[in-house]
DNA sequence: TGTTAGCACTCGACGTTTTAGAGTGCTAAC
DNA sequence: GTTAGCACTCTAAAACGTCGAGTGCTAACA
């Protein structure tokens, strides 16, 4: 892998954080003047062919100034980016009383962010991802009716009615809850997977379609009552961006916002992996989410130290502003974490 | 009031058709020819004069066809649209369980006519309007915070805590609760306008902040947890009408869509008015919501027998197919009603 | 008196042309 | 290795011309 030497790293530097401020592209007098490096235009213009040919900018057009291409950003953002030292700042705004319900905080901590930042915003609600199964139990009710009931370690309990056909008898029942407790137990909610469900249907026979039925109908469960809580702002901050504001692309993101069943994807990830807590940047196409690949998302996890968690999630026009991006949402963790963790803060 | 005689209403009449067909404006050829009554363009461009003098009829410029104006749009749905005799359509499309909660039911409910209309959507939950207040109590917590709380005739309990600079003797507290009962006890939620807060401010004497502070938390109380139960959907339609998908427009609708306590003003009135329960329809500048002026809104009221009370919404262009909208939200009255009076269809 | 044909006029939509300016790549000189 | 200079490219925006739909008005007609 080639590095890039000194010089040409102060000029992508200049042209992304020139592209960043202004959003048109930047030419090379630009960055002649602009950069501390006593350059005349000529020689930048010499510089930033071999960078094109490298692959951290391109031209729009023929005779047009650079952009920053994918490359350029992740090369930013990996090792460019300003580091602030954290230091956290209240959050002030909105005076977020620890009696309010979590959702009312939740709702007032996406707008707050949404407008400091000038990106649409996302939050969900913490809740016990990775945690695990400890108890199922189908119970017929009547004629059609079965209630599920799914309790996790962290004894979540789930409710879930399911119409079946005709009766089952109780020895079909016993042998179902069996079987469903000791394939499911010790595994977490995200391990259930495709793999475990056909072994399980392979295993119930002629009841796999209840089966089925049940998990679908935990996976449902599950989905709504956890995936769901997602809190959404400032979908309209994109109309700020004119590279995305155009009917369709402003559609689309808007529907995806809409849809919160897709902003779950863009968070999902890194909350099912064990280790990462950190900040995530996808910058356009490595984003989770086929609509965002015009955009930037940063996401983060916050923690609430006894194994519940959220996410929030940031998404913007590609030149969005990282590092001060970054900043709020490292800020917005340490904050939430101080709001959640006092005893009576608590409630949901 | 000069009537419009009947060659004129014919004439509206196509002119309106047609618009809301094509969305073009309408010159006095294709009336000519469209219409069955047998009149040269001429003529009805005469006739369009006078209708444009009369202020049923607009041109965008001078050499152009004719548009409606808000008159006109109410003209033709006061006098000229066809109340389509009402045969209930089951909702098919998405099998509405009834042993599913309410907020899935009124998601799939509100995405389903979204779809089916091509507009925005919103409905309200089913709650308990126009309920009178029946309790007040104030209570000192500790050195800075009050707690409120309001029970309404339905036994609906608020709590909202409130905080003071400094504490208040058990007299003043005594005082202020007997004010606040005597005040408004009786009254319905929505009754509780600003006539009403001022003589309570007046009577207050030095603690009127307090008050104010009481009645904000009491309307926020109601706001958030019975207003703001607005499921939406289809917010991205307005994108397939031209005259509202500029960025300006669409950027402050969907706000508006965002902020779901805005879209309560389109539905409060209604809910608010003992009688009315019909369909409503604004038009322009109509809309109780400024926002709103470029579009017209059309809502409803669904009730369920016991006093409980939600509300439909449908938002689109002036130039809405407000026949077929209009059957809709029938067809969803009688719908809804028929869910919800299920007797395990109540579960919320 | 109401209706119609005819005509001049208006005005936006749309495609073409022109212009201005920003930016490049290349070459030759330093 | 750097820079000045220059020809070239390409876009955005302005300017222009044309087309056609539609109007208002007038005069003729039934």
């Amino acid at each position: 892998m080639h590095e890039l030497d000194e010089r040409k790293t102060k000029i992508l530097n200049a042209i992304i954080r020139n592209y960043l401020e202004t959003g048109e592209p930047v030419g090379s007098r630009t960055i002649s003047k602009y950069s501390d490096l006593n350059l005349s235009s000529a020689t930048i213009r010499n510089e930033m062919s071999d960078l094109e040919e490298l692959g951290y900018i391109l031209q729009p057009h023929t005779s047009a100034g650079r952009i920053p291409s994918d490359l350029g950003y992740r090369f930013y953002v990996d090792n460019l980016m300003k580091q602030k030292d954290q230091e956290v700042t209240e959050i002030k705004e909105f005076m977020i009383e620890r009696t309010e319900k979590m959702e009312q905080v939740l709702k007032q901590v996406v707008k707050l962010l949404a407008n400091n930042t000038n990106y649409a915003t996302m939050i969900t609600a913490p809740s016990y991802h990775r945690n695990k199964v400890k108890f199922i139990q189908l119970s017929q009710i009547d004629e059609t009716q079965i209630l599920a009931v799914v309790v996790t370690e962290g004894n979540m309990v789930k409710n879930k009615m399911i119409s079946v056909k005709e009766r089952l008898d109780n020895e079909t029942m016993l042998k179902l809850n069996i079987l469903l407790n000791t394939s499911l137990n010790g595994l977490s909610l995200e391990e259930i997977n495709l793999g475990t469900i056909a072994r399980l249907k392979e295993q119930a026979g002629i009841h796999s379609d209840i089966i089925s039925d049940v998990l679908d109908a935990v996976a449902a469960a599950v989905q709504e009552d956890e995936g769901l809580q997602i809190y959404t702002s400032g979908a309209t901050n994109i109309f700020k961006y004119p590279e995305l504001s155009d009917s369709q692309k402003a559609s689309e993101l808007i529907s995806a916002f809409e849809e919160k069943q897709q902003l779950a994807g863009l968070v999902n990830r890194q909350l099912a992996s064990q280790e990462e807590t950190g900040i995530q940047v996808y910058i356009g196409d490595e984003s989770p989410v086929e609509t965002m690949k015009d955009c930037s998302v940063v996401t983060a996890v916050y923690e609430l130290g006894d194994g519940m968690q959220g996410a929030i999630g940031i998404i913007g026009p590609k030149r969005m502003d990282y590092e001060n991006v970054v900043d709020n949402l490292k800020n917005l963790k340490v904050q939430l974490d101080n709001i959640f963790k006092k005893p009576d803060g608590k409630e949901g």
